[in-house]
DNA sequence: GCCGAATTTTATGTATACATATTGACATCA
DNA sequence: TGATGTCAATATGTATACATAAAATTCGGC
């Protein structure tokens, strides 16, 4: 039986990655300790790895949140995304065994059905496991759990602001050119395909981003206004 | 003032880099607290920190060790920094302001002195720096943090078997390859050239490591041996 | 004399209690 | 009216106490 503590860990992350925990939420100990049943201590041992581990902010005496980040630092994390699995999907194309390549091929089939069907909450899934397929393709425990932890810490934002409506048709084509270049073990042609992918998407999600931003900002704007006429 | 734990993580993490904590070194609860003169409990939130962190390894019911790593393990890692740190350098060579290069150059030229001085010592704080510029060079936060939480992890062992006698000069020479392309804002050439290096300096780690293992595997079947002798 | 089981010991996991810093409200003053 | 300072409330940081699971030691049997 694992400690409490780790439960805690995987329960949170999964709701924060998920997209449950929306960032900027705070995270209190009593509360959480209330609601798992148990006391503080297990609980702000679970906020100190998840704070180690860039799930969360935290801040000495004011606690967690969970990481809410700026246009700027996800800009930043996005070029490293983008990096970072261009390089892993280049040394997948180098490495991966038959069976790795067969099962790659396999998941970019199935998810064909999905993009038809626009079964959106499905595709994620598949995604991910893609995804993972790669970062396990690279035969490197560091690198792929380096991105791992990266995409961990960004799908918050993209399950954060989900529903969007996307062209699932879009990606799982640029996905198609990833596989096709690791099944031909064609390693440039895997670097760039994953390049021009997650460039494609990093966009996309700072697009929206800004918007949302704005949006905020405008609404923040009229209620100030509002109130300053109502003072007035 | 930073809180005790915070405090507890910079000297612990200090001491592993440092090689003073050597890996496999056990790591009890009890003993910190008393040498910290503090209670368990932020002891314990600092082993939690580190273990996120992978400085050390934290097993459930267990306590904490410094990292050990086998060969394998390390060669994963020494792969990871290569290919990560050419990325770095790659960005370095395209982003650095005329200011960084300079800083790059005039640090690169102190440590000359150095090399003939033969004075390992310094010639490794200056290296840090020297590494932890061309991350600062990326100007970017993710892909540069994790390089440096990587080599962190890896100073623990490099070292851990220090005060072998080292070529300074071959490494420096391989510096300046990677400097000259820098300022020249050549990203293939500071690719290959800091990718060189790296490789080079895996391959003597590895060896060094593999050598010591057989040590201690012979001395551990002498003892064996002699064990068996005595008990016949 | 050696192996194995039971017991004692010890270290970690969790709970609770206390100390302290921050937040918010309220009151007072300019 | 607005700003500042003090006080109360609350949340985090730390210490201690208790529960439990490995580890070590000892004792008994073979």
């Amino acid at each position: 039986m694992p400690t409490i503590a780790a439960t805690i860990i995987q329960t949170l992350a999964e709701e924060i990655i998920g997209g449950t925990l929306a960032p900027g939420s705070k995270l209190e100990e009593k509360v959480l300790a209330e609601r798992f049943q148990v006391s503080r201590t297990p609980v702000r041992e679970a906020l100190r790895e998840m704070g180690a581990r860039g799930l969360i902010e935290l801040i000495p005496r004011h606690g967690g949140v969970v990481a809410n980040i700026g246009i700027a630092e996800l800009s930043d994390m996005l070029e490293a995304e983008c990096e970072l699995e261009a390089l892993c999907a280049q040394l997948a194309a180098q490495r991966m065994s038959v069976v790795e390549k067969k099962q790659l091929e396999r998941l970019h089939e199935q998810t064909e059905a999905l993009v038809k069907g626009q079964d959106e909450g499905e595709y994620l899934t598949l995604n991910k496991k893609f995804h993972d397929l790669i970062c396990a393709g690279t035969h490197n425990q560091t690198l792929g759990g380096m991105l791992r932890g990266l995409r961990d810490r960004l799908s918050a934002f993209r399950n954060a602001q989900a529903g969007t409506e996307r062209r699932l048709a879009v990606s799982h084509e640029e996905h198609g050119a990833v596989v096709e270049a690791i099944l031909a073990s064609d390693e440039a042609a895997a670097y760039a395909a994953m390049r021009n992918h997650d460039a494609r998407l990093s966009t996309k999600v700072l697009d929206r981003l800004r918007d949302s931003r704005h949006e905020h900002l405008s609404k923040r704007t009229e209620r100030a206004a509002a109130g300053h006429i109502r003072s007035t």
